[in-house]
DNA sequence: TTGAAAGCGCTAACAA
DNA sequence: TTGTTAGCGCTTTCAA
């Protein structure tokens, strides 16, 4: 059976007591230098490891985060996870990751999990089919240091971090227009969701100041995200079939503008015919068959930048009520036969 | 301050002891229907959440297990996950999961650090540059169960599922000489990975079935696997330098196909002159521009049966001795310009 | 500078 | 069917 060295293994070897191993170990000022150096020799010989769940229990700290995301394979949240570790690693903290698969339930599950299990905080993005958020608040209320990450919930008073999605959108339409670009439909996940809405903002805004009118039949919704590739084709067919039909469209969603290539692919829909920029942080997209423009968040830096905004919350002396949300820029690249810079 | 309601709590309010309540939770066949009752409603009014660290350091049981692999940016190992998780929030289990980026010391230490947190048992992809196990061996000597998946370690005996390298890296060479090609590179990551040895194999055999001279100069590897470009370029480069230049080029990885799609791209290589069939398990390979005949792995039914396997380890009544290798074929498409079926 | 003792929240013998 | 008691491995008062 699995038997692990103790903490009182070692004090019973060394002849001395488990609170004084404890604190050795955790290089407390209170101990000698020569106890420490005894202590520290024997648990590295016989590669002792401190058991985190007893500690946790006591200490109520784990020296470890959470990381929830919906879908580990969208490379904008494996990219955001690479930056969190980064930081994570550096400071010493372990990272407990989970995917929820956008479902509200696996979220409230997961979640519970984590900060049962002693998580000292949690990155959070929301899964899109999330409405209501008391298991959040609760732990929240509760004192567990949450940082919100891409898709942010205005219920909850604590850091987020976001990119630039007004200005980013707002640029790109902005760019299409001034490209010749006349109806630009908008094609977003779940409606509900902080980046559809702050998207559809710079969307809006963007026509608005170029004076193009707004048409809600534009406006498009696939709350699956991509993953229901027929949700995307069904939504493409009602856009092409109209009667003035558009001449660019704007994915406001990663796994989405894939799924919108599919879609234009699969109808026979040519990229002269119909422009498409979406933001997407796949890694692949010089290799497409379709020049895409796309929005590129720096999922990396944001993950860094909230694992920043994470432990400052986790090791405040004090409590902090001074929260802010970062927003960090995002890259627009141009697909050449739109012949513009990025 | 975060102050959960605990089991004791619910004693006292109750008046009952907080064995009896642990028990009615539990679902534990001594207990009263009506004392459960009261106490599960009881519980779920005020919200109770048990505490999985106190009570994994009782029972050394957490119904949670670790997942270990490289790169979550590879969707492999996505899909991977997700079949895992399938299966494991059927059965009531939690899963942590933990990337290592490829490299030995963070193997290590996110192994030890799942062992410690009670997970019960592990599923695990070797880091590429882990050479040497017995942190792995120590652990599963002690019994933490453990299943390997898609790179193995023969030193350890346990459960292990890996896909069908031999024999799809055969079919697909010997397809490729079928169709008049004669000299076949083989590109793969570091040399010392069970994946590389048995897809070579695969390739050494179908040559040597076929009468066609084994030559050196067309084995390169790319022990990054495909995350340093240059070293793909570099390999790739040095290949089409041969005077007798390869007409195919087998990919003994996932995310080196793709790099070497790139390298091929940079060096203006054109599909006809060089056809390239890979392992991959990319989402977006029907969107690419170049059409590349692939193999693609059962990566969810490989994490189901996984973690079946681990199951079975961790859910046996006595020690299993009997332990054996789930070989799980794959499938190969063939990019439609050579004209041949999948 | 060290040790003794209590207890974190839970489970599992053993008793009743 | 329920309660009592001890203890998982560690940290943390408090005392020495």
């Amino acid at each position: 059976m699995y038997k692990p060295i103790t903490l009182k293994d070692i004090a019973l070897a060394l002849d001395l007591s488990p609170s004084t191993v404890s604190r050795a170990l955790r290089d407390s000022y209170e101990i000698s230098k020569k106890t420490k150096k005894i202590v520290n020799d024997y648990a590295a010989g016989v590669n002792y490891q401190s058991n985190p769940m007893a500690a946790g229990l006591r200490s109520k700290k784990s020296k470890s985060i959470g990381i929830v995301v919906p879908d580990l394979a969208n490379s904008f949240f494996s990219q955001a996870i690479s930056g969190i570790e980064s930081i994570a690693d550096k400071e010493g903290y372990h990272t407990i990751i989970s995917q929820t698969k956008d479902s509200y339930h696996k979220e409230i599950e997961v979640v519970n999990h984590m900060a049962n299990r002693s998580v000292d905080g949690l990155i959070i993005t929301m899964s899109s089919n999330t409405t209501e958020y008391t298991h959040l608040q609760q732990m929240h209320k509760s004192g567990l240091p949450i940082v919100f990450f891409d898709r942010i919930v205005d219920e909850i008073d604590t850091y987020k971090v976001i990119c630039n999605n007004f200005e980013s959108s707002y640029k790109a339409i902005l760019q299409l227009i001034e490209n010749g670009k006349k109806d630009i439909a908008f094609l977003a996940t779940a409606p509900q969701l902080s980046i559809s809405k702050e998207r559809m903002n710079g969307y809006r805004a963007a026509l608005m100041d170029q004076h193009i009118l707004w048409r809600d039949e534009l406006i498009k919704f696939c709350p699956s995200g991509g993953s229901d590739h027929s949700e995307t084709e069904f939504a493409m067919k009602q856009l092409m079939a109209l009667d003035q039909r558009p001449d660019a469209v704007f994915v406001a969603g990663d796994r989405l503008s894939m799924s919108c290539l599919r879609a234009l692919k699969k109808l026979q829909i040519d990229s002269d015919e119909l422009s498409i920029i979406g933001f997407s942080n796949v890694d692949l997209i010089d290799l497409l068959e379709t020049p895409i423009s796309h929005i590129r968040q720096r999922a990396f830096e944001m993950g860094q930048i909230s694992m920043t905004m994470l432990l400052k919350i986790i090791e405040a002396k004090y409590p902090i009520t001074d929260f802010d949300t970062k927003t960090i820029d995002a890259d627009i690249f141009w697909a050449e036969h739109l012949g513009l810079d990025s």
